[in-house]
DNA sequence: ATAGGGTTAG
């Protein structure tokens, strides 16, 4: 006869692990049978055991009801019913989860009563029985009044508390089973190592093991599965690997759990290999090998891999259940194949809230605000729920779009639903608010929360960084820290880029130092923060220096980090550099970047080499606003205006729209050129057909432009329908025009103007020194530059470099001819010598 | 015993 085990596995492999006192466990013996025997009832006996083995057979087949029903009859024929027919009942109860019928099993067996109530089998397959159906209370206190607490019933107790999330719980019924002298079998450990795993008890976890080598049950694939999972679960991929390896065999689930543990701990491409190894060696796929391998490619961006998944899972016919058709749903959507994620949708039978949040988000990701919204609506009218992963999805897009009102909306859904107290749906509300320009808001939504954990005060931080408001963000670095929150990478590059938005260069490289000797290492975006920083605060000679130790450090470069460097060179007119950058970026395959295209093509630009920058210009395919304004503004440098002029008619054609930077860019080219009636229609133009509103650039390039070409008084004509009040810039070249004019009156008048704005002002210098370099006074222009270094207003080399490009600029074109790239080199071989002199290191050049 | 969705920094 076979063993009638209470949990329902009766596989002889694994016999052997069944302790001695399981396999004498009372059912074993039926001894009213052979009483019944005794007594000479032999009749009774057949009748019996026929009865039995069709309840037994009725069970299997899942037909409790006609078990019932044959109980009903035995009870009415007034047959002796014994514990093995209420045990096989309860038993059917459990795998269909048959919990109204179980209950009514269990009243007959009270009424029944006597010596079946007191029976350890029947009372532990109670206690299993309510245990299987989630009742906690009932199976509680039954498991508390048992005569008997055998390993059957530990077992189910402690699979309870670990179904219903009560870890700690089940943890401790694992060590008072073991007080009292009961030994956990390889059926309680699974369970014992799943709990240490989710509580991520790694030591408690590492004594399981230990009990499970002492005791020998290291054999058994499920245990060791389950320490697969645990090691995992804890983050010591490593160790769930020598398990792994070390297991005598291995089923399905213990491929999985080796997949889902690298999965996990972000080793996505380990993953991949698994599931290749694991077709190798013909191990069968289920639904949640295709599940964890389609999640590691969408980690990984991996396109071909995850359509080969999706594949797999259609042609080795594996049901696309929810979980699967999720995971391909979320795959299609995190790569970006909106329309492969719409037909997984449509297609899949059974959606839940996690389906409907993944195609919402995918949308989100894939900038289809109207879509996601569409779903969103079209959710409500199933009747479905947001949750607070909607939510975030919804709020993340109203900061991406700076949409206030949908955001404010969003917020009070979450007030209205309770979904304000979770971090994840707080932060999001926080950043929303910050990417509208609510920082007032966002603080107090911070201040509401109770729970903070280091993403939260991220948040924060990040908003007061993007402001520039570092001294805030200092004070809640500290804040965080105070409370106990230690700050990782991300918080300091926050206040890094806090500081360098506030133009505090010192400070952000403090800051960068001091990470490093508290052992926070800096990343990519650290990186790169620093070098983009650097060089918007002019610090170019820094910049490109950090983005070399950047590569000592073995962390190569991407787009934002090659753009910047990119810039540094532009500003520093560092040709060779830029070149080699050039080199690096197409041996990366980071070319087809837009940003770095437009980068290498303002960059050539500027440096001095047009037909570079054309050559770069002319291959790309999808030019967009950004390329063309760096192209213009380098024909404009280079005074070409008429291939800028021809370049700008060509945007029309194109279908793009000019704005104000192109309209700056091609000013000044006409201005440099002398257009006249070109700069004129072109702020005509701007205003009439582009509706761009005119800066005080583009008013002081055609005043100039007017002045230059002598007509001064429709110049001051001009000057005086500004809407601004006029700065040192325009009055210089109305006044550069009127000495070359010798219109002394109108020039002391101007001179009056500009004496009037603020002296401090550096602008106001650099303005003062191109009225002098307008008109040839370079000793004049040298007096006045060194005024500014006496007053401390040429605090950094790059400034001074763009400063003297700017006057030979002006010096160049003011003489009608074009600017002549020898000649920057050498005024910038000079200024270099200079730089040397002041305690400037030398630039690689 | 194993599986699916979300938040912060350039």
């Amino acid at each position: 006869m076979a063993s009638l085990s209470i949990t329902h596995i009766p596989n002889p492999q694994f016999f052997h692990f069944k302790s001695e006192k399981s396999r004498r466990s009372p059912h074993f013996a039926p001894i009213h049978v052979s009483k019944l025997h005794e007594n000479g009832q032999s009749s009774r006996i057949v009748v019996y055991k026929s009865y039995l083995h069709q309840i037994t057979s009725l069970c299997k087949d899942g037909k409790i009801q006609e078990a019932v029903d044959l109980l009903t009859e035995m009870e009415s024929r007034d047959l002796r019913i014994g514990p093995q027919i209420y045990g096989e009942i309860l038993q059917g109860c459990v795998w269909e989860r048959a919990f109204f019928t179980g209950q009514q099993i269990h009243a007959r067996i009270i009424k029944n009563g006597d010596f079946c109530t007191r029976n350890e089998y029947v009372e532990t397959k109670l206690v299993v029985f309510y245990a299987k159906c989630d009742a906690r209370d009932v199976a509680n206190s039954l498991f508390r009044r048992l005569s008997v607490q055998n390993v059957f019933s530990w077992a189910a107790i402690i699979g309870l508390h670990c179904r219903l999330g009560s870890y700690e719980e089940s943890l401790l019924g694992f060590c008072e089973m073991q007080e009292i002298g009961v030994f956990p079998d390889n059926f309680v450990i699974p369970n014992a190592l799943k709990a240490c795993g989710a509580l991520q008890l790694i030591g408690f976890g590492k004594g399981v093991h230990g009990y499970v080598v002492k005791v020998g049950l290291d054999g058994c694939v499920f245990v060791g599965s389950s320490l697969v999972d645990m090691y995992g679960k804890c983050d010591e991929v490593e160790d769930a690997r020598k398990v792994f390896d070390r297991m005598p065999e291995r089923n399905t689930v213990a491929w999985n759990s080796m997949i889902v543990s690298y999965g996990q701990n972000g080793l996505n491409k380990e993953a991949l290999e698994m599931f290749y190894d694991m077709r190798v060696e013909g191990v069968e796929l289920t639904g949640v090998t295709v599940s964890s391998f389609l999640s590691a490619s969408a980690n990984l961006s991996a396109v071909e891999e995850g359509r080969q998944g999706h594949a797999i899972a259609v042609l080795s016919g594996l049901e696309l259940d929810n979980n699967l058709g999720s995971s391909i749903l979320n795959f299609y959507g995190k790569v970006g194949l909106v329309e492969d994620a719409e037909l997984v949708f449509r297609s899949m039978f059974e959606k839940d809230v996690v389906t409907w949040n993944l195609l919402i988000s995918c949308y989100v990701q894939n900038g289809e605000v109207e879509k996601a919204l569409d779903m969103c609506r079209l959710m409500r009218s199933e009747n479905m729920r947001f949750d607070s992963v909607t939510l975030t999805s919804v709020l993340s897009m109203c900061a991406d779009t700076s949409n206030l009102k949908l955001g404010k909306e969003g917020h009070g859904y979450c007030i209205r639903h309770n979904l304000e107290s979770d971090v994840v749906v707080a932060s999001c509300i926080m950043n929303m608010y910050a990417k509208c320009k609510r920082i007032g808001s966002a603080i107090q939504v911070f201040s509401s929360t109770t729970q903070r954990d280091l993403i939260l005060w991220n948040t924060l931080l990040a908003a007061y960084a993007d402001l520039g408001l570092s001294g805030e963000a200092l004070k809640l670095f500290y804040r965080m820290q105070l409370d106990g929150v230690p700050p990782n990478v991300i918080s300091y590059n926050s206040i890094i880029l806090g500081f360098l938005r506030n133009g505090q260069v010192d400070e952000a490289k403090e800051m960068f130092s001091q990470m490093q000797s508290l052992n926070v290492l800096p990343n990519l975006v650290t990186w790169t923060t620093l070098i983009s920083g650097l060089t918007q605060n002019g610090f170019g000679c820094d910049a490109i220096l950090v983005f070399q130790q950047m590569q000592e450090a073995g962390i190569r470069p991407n787009t934002v980090s090659a753009t910047s460097a990119l810039s540094a060179c532009r500003d520093l007119a560092l040709l060779r550099y830029g070149k080699t950058i050039h080199g690096y970026v197409i041996r990366h395959d980071l070319c087809l970047s837009i940003p770095i295209t437009t980068s290498l093509v303002d960059m050539y630009a500027k440096c001095g080499s047009i037909c570079q920058a054309k050559n770069v210009f002319n291959v790309v395919v999808n030019k967009e606003l950004p390329i063309y304004n760096a192209m213009i503004s380098g024909y404009a440098i280079h005074g070409q205006a008429l291939e800028a002029l021809s370049l700008y008619k060509h945007l029309e054609d194109v279908g793009i729209k000019p704005d104000s930077i192109t309209f700056s860019s091609i000013l000044s080219a006409c201005n440099h050129a002398g257009l006249v009636s070109e700069g004129l229609e072109l702020l005509d133009d701007m205003v009439s057909e582009h509706s761009v509103k005119p800066t005080m650039e583009h008013y002081s390039c055609v005043v100039s432009l007017l002045s230059k070409s002598g007509d001064l008084e429709k110049a001051y004509e001009l000057l005086q329908t500004i809407p601004y009040e006029p700065d040192a810039q325009i009055l210089g070249s109305l006044l550069a025009a009127c000495k070359e004019r010798h219109e002394i009156e109108l020039g002391e008048y101007l001179s009056e103007h500009l004496l009037k704005l603020e002296p401090d002002n550096s602008g106001n210098y650099i303005a003062l020194s191109n009225v002098y370099a307008a008109a040839g006074m370079w000793n004049v222009v040298t007096e006045v530059r060194n005024v500014m270094k006496g007053k401390g207003l040429y605090k950094n080399p790059g400034c001074s470099w763009i400063h003297i490009g700017e006057e030979l600029h002006v010096f160049v074109a003011g003489d009608g001819s074009h600017p002549k790239t020898e000649e920057i080199y050498a005024t910038l071989a000079l200024l270099e010598m200079e730089m040397h002199l002041m305690g400037y290191s030398p630039m690689i050049y």
